[in-house]
DNA sequence: ATGACGGATCTAATCCGA
């Protein structure tokens, strides 16, 4: 019997009208079976949808609003079972999922944005990191198995979990996206749920790995001061299935870069 | 010093990102 490939990639992409160019150059080159977009920056009527149809990318779950926030899942194979979760209730579009069928059956998609969560990380004086701190609790009633279903968790979860995730354990423990409230509510996320992180699953917890790198560096390259902000997770009978996992550094070099670079992850069922 | 950029918005200065 022959096996099949289930391609699926995840990018914050920091307004998808500004930078449609280069998400049509990486679809052309890598070709996913399903891209999820975080940040998209536009409402549901602005979104691209004829340059990602003109690629073969016919079906998709746009949940976006304006100016700010926003995701977007796109696919070559039909989508159905489309919804959106108003976590915190704040009103903001920062989650949508679908159900996608692959050669081994169905599988839910779910594609986040969770808050940034501001500058300093105390939730009694900065309500963005109260938000962000609420955002992640309620993350953690999602299972990677509904009923016989295996999910699958992408997107810019603004936490960067391992010492190895960023630049610098010591330096940034204060620092909001790896201060210890946040990595352990991560992780106690993953546990309650039962999500294998994919791409630590593949690439070995000890070696230095980003997805991001501030725009605020001369030479974000050179001074390489990144953080593993964005994740791939799923249940554990798909990680079995995992035969490629690809952090494509070099697309924080590309013109008019977003911040953070394509994960991908390729199944082979 | 992590480091001072980059996007969207009722085009100018302001909010937001992380």
């Amino acid at each position: 019997m022959a096996s099949s490939t289930f391609k699926l990639a995840t990018w914050n992409i920091n307004s998808v009208r500004l930078r449609i160019g280069i998400v049509c150059d990486f679809l052309e080159k890598h070709r996913p079976d399903m891209l999820c977009l975080q940040e998209i920056k536009c409402q549901n009527d602005q979104f691209p949808r004829k340059a990602f149809e003109e690629l073969g990318y016919k079906h998709s779950a746009v949940h976006g609003q304006k100016g700010y926030h926003g995701v977007a899942t796109v696919s070559r194979h039909p989508l159905k079972d489309i919804s959106s979760t108003d976590y915190v209730a704040m009103g903001d579009t920062r989650h949508v999922e679908c159900v996608v069928t692959t050669k081994r059956g169905p599988i839910k998609v779910h594609n986040f944005y969770v808050p940034a969560g501001g500058d300093e990380a105390d939730p009694k004086t900065n309500p963005k990191f109260d938000h962000k701190l609420k955002f992640i609790d309620e993350m953690k009633l999602l299972n990677s198995t509904h009923g016989e279903m295996p999910n699958v968790l992408v997107g810019d979860l603004n936490i960067a979990p391992l010492e190895t995730d960023v630049w610098s354990h010591k330096q940034l423990l204060k620092v909001v996206s790896h201060t210890p409230i946040e990595t352990d509510g991560l992780i106690d996320v993953m546990n309650k749920g039962g999500w294998t992180d994919l791409i630590r699953h593949h690439i070995p917890p000890e070696e230095k790995l980003y997805t991001w790198w501030s725009y605020r560096s001369r030479d974000w390259s050179a001074a390489d001061k990144g953080r593993r902000l964005d994740h791939v997770w799923s249940a554990p009978e798909l990680a079995e299935h995992l035969h490629d996992m690809l952090v494509l550094r070099e697309a924080r070099g590309w013109e008019k870069p977003s911040d953070h670079v394509p994960v991908m992850a390729t199944f082979k069922f």
